[in-house]
RNA sequence: GCCGGGUUGGCGGAAUCGGUAGACGCGACGGUCUCAAAAACCGUUGUCCGAGAGGGCGUGCGGGUUCAAGUCCCGCACCCGGCACCA
């Protein structure tokens, strides 16, 4: 796309606003700023505290941090922060104590592989982008304090990531108060130390968990990273599943507050949704089937419709199952249907072969077979609610992970079992009957009405869903054949990694294995320099290899001797790092406390910025004190425990689950243990759209530069592009430097300044809308700024053209009507309206030529927030000699909001006809009279009979004929 | 397939409760200024008919409710994001 914007001031006016005098005065600004600590959040206690009496209200806002990637930002990065800022400089105005701050997070794998590729230090790398982040941010503005900055990689901060791991360590989950306690009160309770059963009940524990292995890379992979034919994406090489003692996190114990304190948080519904289905709690029942003919031998399933129990006509059991072996039988029992068998000569054939082909298929191809398959084992089992007999297969649609890895087939109401049921011939019988006795067709999966289901004990017929449920459930219960139970979709968090670049676990193991936690006064325990950061590798197809990561070979700093109470012992490190998440599951603690070298944060400080609802400086200390059993997790209800937390969170809705799902685990177990005053981490959360940007290919599908594309329309009309007079084609999608399609901030400042750069940004649309990148359209928004310019400052002169006397009438109503339009929207986000309605105004100013102080200041104010630097240097240029953040956000006056006309509009059959200007006290009667006198509503009634008039006074009058 | 979000002028978007569809910006067209151009400023700009007054049509498509539907209800198509046999 060709720009054409204004690279220089033009000549005839020498004190026009440009991108020149924007520059020089963004960067005096921005000097300022910092010199004088404008924006350094005081804290209640500690090194940030002035001592000060602190403003009555707190406003915490939040980024998602970003990871300091090493092509530097685009357009499209800026847009949340810059949104922060304006949301931040607003509080600020509104008199709020604003913590506003950016982190980094600075362990991952780009910096390790970069630094394996080029045998650098990854910190150096690292350091240096976050360096580079930094000034491209600078220059845009942000009202950060720029004291509470940090990055992961910090050993400062690594220090409270590895405390915090060890808080998780040294605790339990006890089911009975649904609460974290520390691993001293178990082993209390338990009267026994013996670490493995202490080790065990660990909400970090080490367990074997099955990985991606890749010998050929020496390192374990990621399921996206692992190709649909079991092979590595980088390289190529071949995958094994591979069993690996891995810590985890049990994160599991925390499902239900996980799910159940979502109800009380300001997110975004479908942000909840989709947590709530990756928990994915479904109750049921766990129901035992008798297998007569295998002794001692019975299937347990797991169903989330016990009352379909009576419509079991066949069971199911996923390939790995282990009682396979235990209930296949040798031969096919007479009669058996050619289509179950896979035509193997007998099951114990069939069965191995139906096995051999699953496990030879990975998980993705798997699941891309739609078609339902399966072999029959050649056994029954009894249906405990009838005695049916009924045949049990082994089929791949059940999954060996979920629920029992064993299912009973209900195919008349449920979609899979009803498709393998007919592929297989096995019968359909219905138990549900549809709403209003509606015999609906098969399969039928909705709510309904028990039919044909009972026995001499229990009968469920007329029943509803839930209540059969419940009734069915009862009776398993007193029989002894079931349970009813919930399960969860959620599994445990696998949190070591065969890496370098990432926080070292605290932990020592002896020489029985067993872990211990290093002490806290040595920590950090900071990562040791290597030789090569690579984790060693083996041949490709070297299945039985084993990872060996870079911390491993490192041998003085893995063997090391400590006393941890009984003398000194050798002790071996842990050589696996912490995964990338580590950082981000705690990092808005330390933004309340960033210096804090005693605590992750000061419990004063942290209830300060974390404390319920605003303002909560002057709450009681122990009011919410966690430490008391009845106030923590099930205890407290949700509403209360979900009140606190950081006021506004913002970042893009890819992190919906995992980040947010991990941060508000840790910041639970953190509360459990009395270290954090609420039980949520972010109260409101809001996702921000992409800037997307339009790609152009040549004939040959290679990517040309988007910049030299010239737009223009054909004889038909048609819009085409072309590039060196050759027709491209256009793409939609991402910005990225294979697309040859970036545009960079710096080219923005360099063309217009940062405003105008942040006022485009805000105004192209609403902030959780992904909108394309138009660089052609900025110089709107040039145009906006450069307009208020000359209100204020004489283009020729440079002088300062304020004059002190009143405004007329006219004005000071629009001016009023734009405060409160524009506090209106700033308190609902619509940042792009409140600019428009600001472009209003200066457009009103200038048609009547104001200079009137009266109604330019307030606006200087109310620009502030989205164009900090003009504003700054027009209010001193209006005389006044400090920062305007902290001047209050001007007020609309109330009387000056109330017309006295209004535009009444006038419907005939429903369409508007004549509108006319009216009293706002105009009354109904007065309103049909005025309507009914109108040339064009006559016309339109032309002379039929009014059979209803409806008023809506002062606004509209309506005419049916 | 399921879940979530969306579809409004040439383009980005606006329309708080069902009450004037298209605010604001870009682009385009016309004008002022200028030797000229750029910048700036002023005006026009959904579409069709009409000299005008005015009128027809119009918020992805098809129905419905209502005096009145971009907005509510039913069905469908397409686009974007997420998840994928979860019993």
């Amino acid at each position: 796309m060709s720009t054409s914007g204004p690279h220089v001031d033009a000549p005839i006016a020498p004190h026009r606003y440009g991108a020149r005098l924007a520059a020089e005065i963004e960067q005096r600004w921005q000097d300022r700023w910092e010199a004088e600590g404008t924006f350094h959040a005081d804290n209640p206690v500690g090194e940030l505290s002035s001592g000060a009496d602190l403003p009555a209200e707190k406003y915490f806002l939040m980024d998602m941090f970003p990871y300091p990637s090493g092509a530097g930002l685009h357009v499209g990065h800026p847009l949340g922060y810059i949104a922060t800022d304006v949301i931040g400089r607003y509080q600020r105005m509104l008199g709020k104590n604003v913590l506003h701050a950016l982190g980094y997070d600075a362990f991952g794998l780009p910096a390790e592989l970069h630094a394996i590729s080029t045998g650098e230090h990854p910190r150096t790398n690292t350091l240096a982008n976050i360096a580079n982040m930094r000034r491209q941010l600078r220059r845009l503005g942000l009202a950060h304090d720029d004291r509470r900055s940090f990055a992961t990689i910090d050993p400062d901060f690594v220090r409270w990531t590895q405390w915090i791991f060890l808080q998780i360590f040294e605790s339990w989950y006890d089911e009975e108060q649904q609460r974290a306690r520390p691993i001293a009160e178990l082993v209390e309770k338990l009267g026994t130390d013996d670490p493995d059963v202490i080790d065990a009940h660990r909400l970090a524990y080490i367990s074997e968990a099955p990985v991606n292995w890749c010998p050929g890379l020496g390192t374990v992979l990621a399921n996206e990273e692992v190709t649909a034919e079991g092979r590595s994406e980088r390289g190529n090489f071949p995958v094994f599943q591979r069993s690996l003692r891995q810590w985890n996190m049990r994160i599991t114990a925390y499902a239900d507050r996980l799910i159940d304190d979502l109800d009380g948080l300001d997110w975004p519904e479908p942000v909840k949704q989709m947590q709530r289905h990756w928990i994915g709690r479904s109750h049921g029942a766990e129901v035992d089937f008798e297998v007569p003919e295998v002794e001692n031998a019975s299937i347990r399933v797991f169903t989330t419709r016990p009352d379909t129990l009576f419509g079991a006509t066949y069971m199911v059991l996923a390939p790995e199952h282990e009682l396979v072996d235990a209930i296949v039988t040798d031969a096919w029992p007479e009669g058996t249907d050619e289509r179950w068998t896979g035509g193997a000569p007998s099951p114990t054939e069939a069965v191995a072969a139906y096995r051999a082909a699953a496990a030879a298929k990975t998980d993705v191809e798997r699941q891309e077979n739609r078609e339902k398959t399966g072999v029959f084992t050649g056994a029954f089992a009894a249906n405990p609610v009838n005695g049916a007999r009924v045949p049990v297969f082994v089929a791949d649609y059940v999954l060996v992970g979920y629920g029992t890895g064993a299912i009973m087939a209900v195919p008349a109401h449920d979609e899979r079992d009803f498709a393998f049921a007919t592929a297989f011939g096995l019968p359909t019988p219905r138990v549900v009957a549809g709403p209003d006795g509606v015999d609906d067709e098969l399969p039928f999966t909705g709510a309904g009405t028990a039919v044909a289901s009972a026995n001499d004990d229990v009968s469920l017929d007329g029943l509803d869903v839930d209540a059969a449920k419940e009734r069915i459930i009862a009776w398993l219960e007193a029989e002894g054949r079931g349970t009813g139970t919930t399960t969860y979709r959620l599994r445990d968090w696998l949190f070591s990694r065969q890496r370098y670049w990432g926080e070292p676990f605290p932990i020592v193991y002896d020489e029985d294995g067993h872990p211990h936690a290093v002490p806290d006064h040595l920590l950090p325990v900071e990562l040791p320099e290597v030789p090569d950061y690579s984790p060693r590798t083996f041949e490709p197809d070297d299945a039985d290899s084993e990872p060996e990561p870079p911390l491993g070979r490192v041998q003085d700093w893995v063997h090391v001797t400590l006393d941890l109470g009984d003398g000194p012992r050798p002790y071996r490190r842990e050589t696996n790092t912490m995964p990338n998440w580590a950082g981000s599951s705690w990092y808005e603690l330390r933004y309340t406390d960033p210096t804090n070298r005693d605590a992750l944060c000061d419990p004063e400080n942290e209830r300060y910025w974390m404390g319920a609802g605003t303002g909560a400086a002057n709450s009681t200390g122990g009011g919410a004190g966690p430490g008391a059993a009845n106030s923590t997790g099930g205890g407290a209800g949700p509403g209360a425990a979900n009140s606190t937390g950081v006021d506004l969170y913002v970042g893009g809705v890819e992190h919906a689950v995992l980040h947010l799902l991990y941060a508000r685990f840790w910041h639970k177990v953190l509360f459990d243990l009395g270290h954090v005053s609420g039980a949520e981490p972010f109260h409101r959360l809001v996702n921000q759209g992409y800037i997307q940007a339009h790609a152009f290919t040549d004939a040959r599908g290679t990517y040309v530069p988007a910049e030299e594309v010239v737009e223009s329309v054909d004889e038909s009309g048609a819009t085409v592009y072309t590039h060196d007079g050759v027709p491209v084609a256009r793409e939609y999608g991402k910005m990225g430097k294979s697309l040859k399609n970036v545009v960079t901030p710096d080219d923005m400042y360099d063309e217009y300044g940062a405003d105008t750069f942040r006022v485009y940004e805000m105004s192209m649309g609403p902030l959780d809308q992904s909108r394309p990148w138009e660089t052609r359209a900025v110089v709107g928004s040039q145009r906006f700024l450069q307009r208020l310019w000359r209100l204020v400052v004489d283009e020729d002169t440079g002088e300062t053209q304020v004059v002190d006397e009143p405004t007329d009438e006219a004005t000071r109503r629009v001016l009023h009507r734009t405060i409160a339009g524009v506090r209106d929207d700033l308190e609902s986000l619509g940042l792009n309206t409140a600019i428009a309605k600001l472009i209003e105004y200066v457009n009103h100013l200038t048609k009547v030529g104001a200079r009137q102080r009266e109604a330019l200041e307030p606006l200087l104010l109310m620009v502030a927030p989205f164009a900090p630097h003009l504003a700054e240097e027009l209010w001193s240029r209006t005389g006044h000699d400090g920062s305007l953040a902290f001047e209050p956000f001007p007020q609309p006056d109330p009387s000056l909001l109330v017309e006295d006309t209004v535009t009444c509009v006038v419907q005939v059959q429903g369409k508007v006809r004549s509108t006319m200007q009216v009293p706002a006290s105009a009354d109904d009667a007065e309103l049909t009279e005025r309507a009914m006198a109108e040339a064009n509503v006559q016309r339109a009634i032309d002379g039929r009979e009014v059979r209803k008039v409806i008023v809506r006074a002062p606004k509209l009058v309506s005419i049916v004929v």
